[in-house]
DNA sequence: CTGTTAGCGCCTTCAC
DNA sequence: GTGAAGGCGCTAACAG
């Protein structure tokens, strides 16, 4: 095959102008039946694909999407969750010809905010870790080409994830169960934690909450304070696998069994919590689905809805 | 402020015309001290910034680079080493208005491969999990904007991390040490068994291997293979931690001990290595670098020697 | 070393 | 519905 046909050749071939063939093939702007099919036809044949980065030029569109990331620290960029959103968001615009971009943004972002609404190489933008504040600082510019995970964008429906699972416990016969929260900065840690105390209130049982901030190390610390506060305490929830896996160390050091003394539940289902020991009960989520249906929503592909992907329980061993 | 200024306004305020503005700011071809100074001042002053996809466009290169991986699985791009390192990718090549995207290979992928070397939006191309005959048929027009992890390419030095780890097992007293192999099909599990097999030698130990394929479910029959055929083996070292993860595993349903019985040890220091329970020991490797260094090295910008990135033992509980 | 002049490949008003 | 022409913003030959 010789150099790639332009769009020239394909207009030609067609028996059109560019401008025609540029219409039938970005699909904006009127055509007739007619000189569609023939431009169609001529593309065919020549295996003619649009220049991506040409094209993005003259539209005046950018060429990647950016995810950014909001958290206290700069490493949440290896965080489980962010590196599989990241990499399925850059499968699902591959297509496109677009790229992936990640940054990490400070809990007071509004100087980086605008720095990525002018900067002309992006497309679009996906925002993780929000909150009230900085969604109503947003840039002008950034309307339309902007989604939230979580926040008015697709999100896990995490209070029916977390519920499910409590009423997992409960109906296993747990009555006395504390709860490990995400971080209290984080918008998206009240809608468990409201379904928890809903659903405490519901069955009549005592609410036993503390505050965890998704690692490890928390996870730990929380469980020491749970056990002192609530000694009779017969399960501990928890909104992150890291978290539970903390929860577990602190218990197993205790000599506390699992789930025979304290039944445990995480939340995500990362890569190894089916190979913990013992194995983590927790729900599964449709990460690469959300973090598709982000993308496209900011890339104005697929409406905006805010959209709850289910949040289904995994029962392994720990509950 | 106003609309973003142009090279045009840059190179009026500077007094020199657009070329040589351009050939300053974008460090190519020659220029006098003198108007390298002016264009530079006019550029900072008016806040200049090359539109990124302008800029890519005139220069014929693309605006993403490619992460490939070749795997049996299409799922391998919900490996937690892919995404990390696709991720870091993306921050490695943010600042030159660059986006990722991955796409995973199969065994035989030399169809793929040409369609990436005429997308026009690729700038580059880092490869994971190559082979020989695969990297014969790399196409022409992808020499200069290509990289392989391993291979030529930057990589983790495999045989040192495991020799480390295998030399700790021989400093603590295991004396018939099985390992667990990387999938055959993947040239790089030839180090790691090669440097099995020297040190068993050098130690006059035998050798006793089994493919493995870096799953956990492998990991587990593995051990069983490894039990019955040597059941008196007292080390158990993997080029994985998922398969290690398998080991511990199956150990534990077996009422073996670890450490006490089987030492056991795990390779590349996962998030949830060190939170599993018994603690994993490992090796980490610098992920985020080497994923830099395969980048930058794909595009050009660094050599692309094929530089080994160290591999450091983590001992924790189970070795 | 510098300026002029075409492109890079497509999109998009604007008349017809 | 269609075509001509002028961008999108920068780079790279080519003279000078």
């Amino acid at each position: 095959m010789t150099s790639r046909p332009q769009l020239t050749e394909v207009a030609r071939r067609a028996g059109v102008s560019v401008a025609t063939a540029s219409r039938v093939l970005s699909g904006r702007g009127p055509a007739s039946g007619a000189s569609r099919d023939a431009v169609r036809g001529a593309a065919a044949e020549l295996g003619y694909v649009a220049h991506p980065v040409a094209r993005r030029l003259a539209r005046g569109t950018g060429t990647r999407i950016l995810f950014a990331v909001r958290d206290r620290r700069p490493d949440i960029l290896r965080d489980p969750f962010v590196t599989r959103a990241a990499t399925a968001m850059a499968a699902a615009t591959d297509a496109d010809g677009l790229g992936v971009t990640v940054r990490h943004l400070p809990l007071d972002a509004s100087a980086e905010l605008d720095r990525m609404a002018t900067d002309r190489s992006i497309a679009a933008v996906v925002l993780a870790g929000h909150d009230r504040a900085l969604l109503a600082g947003l840039p002008s510019s950034l309307r339309g080409r902007f989604c939230t995970i979580g926040a008015g964008g697709p999100d896990v429906d995490s209070a029916a994830g977390v519920s499910a699972l409590l009423r997992h416990l409960h109906v296993t016969g747990r009555r006395r169960i504390a709860l490990v929260t995400g971080p209290p900065w984080l918008a998206a840690s009240r809608a468990p934690l409201e379904a928890y105390t809903g659903l405490m209130s519901e069955y009549g049982l005592p609410v036993r909450s503390v505050a965890g901030d998704f690692t490890t190390a928390r996870g730990r610390a929380a469980t020491r304070t749970v056990l002192r506060r609530w000694p009779d305490t017969d399960a501990i929830a928890t909104v992150s696998d890291a978290t539970a896996l903390g929860v577990l160390q602190c218990l197993a050091a205790a000599g506390i069994r699992v789930p025979d003394d304290i039944a445990v539940t995480g939340f995500d289902d990362v890569p190894f919590a089916a190979d913990a020991h013992p194995a983590l009960t927790t729900a599964t989520h449709p990460v690469e689905e959300i973090a598709a249906a982000a993308a496209h929503a900011a890339l104005g592909k697929a409406p905006a809805a805010a959209r709850l992907f289910p949040s289904h329980p995994v029962l392994r061993t720990t509950a």
